[in-house]
DNA sequence: TCAATAGTTAGCTCTTGCGCTAACTATTGA
DNA sequence: TCAATAGTTAGCGCAAGAGCTAACTATTGA
């Protein structure tokens, strides 16, 4: 659980950042080699490959060098635990009784 | 679309944070003031505040100050976002052809 | 009216993240 | 064999993030 939570964190860390997204929005399509992807992005390859790794440490994609290509592969699984988040979050606010409802219409209510 | 963007990754870098996403988990049981809130937090309340702030400019909740207390409600909306974004990666992915399966059962083939 | 409560502001430290350049290794193909 | 290609490593600078303390304001309730 506390395993759990570490992944999760690395996952969120992970998409926070827009070029690490974009990433894994391209991979989407297919597999793509590390050159090929770091030319859509603004950026040096160094810095590139940070993200790459980033990815890849926490889980998001997997990377295979075959020669002097490093192909990166996107890990659908790992985004499953964003799914299972929102999902808790889904069941928790179904699950309590209607305060929030409660409080919007009347605020006062909440703050005796 | 570059609004969407900037949102998007607002709400990512304010779920990023294990603090932060434990307070969502937190008020999805029903709004709840500052105060309570950060009891449950093992920092001082400015830093906690701090928090609740970046959770705020993102979006993700709303506060109201009454006298002198500061409550805190979830914006369930906002984590939309995040569940719009999962959709349509898997919008991509199930769009391509199926060259994923292909590189994981033959990675020559796709680095020729 | 005055002490306790709830939050706020200012400012500091320390670490991490993201970008860069320069210089390197390893593979490939002519 | 040798130049071009693909990635890697090392190290720097700067900005932002997350925490802290100290001192402050504003509200509440006895």
């Amino acid at each position: 659980m506390a395993q759990y939570s570490v992944q999760l964190d690395g996952v969120f860390v992970a998409l926070a950042d827009p070029t690490r997204r974009a990433v894994v929005g391209r991979l989407g399509h297919g597999p793509m080699s590390v050159g090929d992807l770091a030319r859509e992005f603004p950026m040096t390859l160094p810095s590139f490959m940070k993200h790459v790794r980033t990815l890849e440490s926490n889980g998001l994609i997997r990377t295979i060098k075959s020669g002097r290509v490093r192909t990166c592969v996107l890990n659908r699984e790992r985004l499953a635990l964003v799914d299972d988040w929102l999902a808790e979050q889904r069941r928790i606010w179904e699950g309590r009784t209607d305060r929030l409802e409660q409080f919007v219409t009347d605020p006062e209510e909440n703050t005796p």
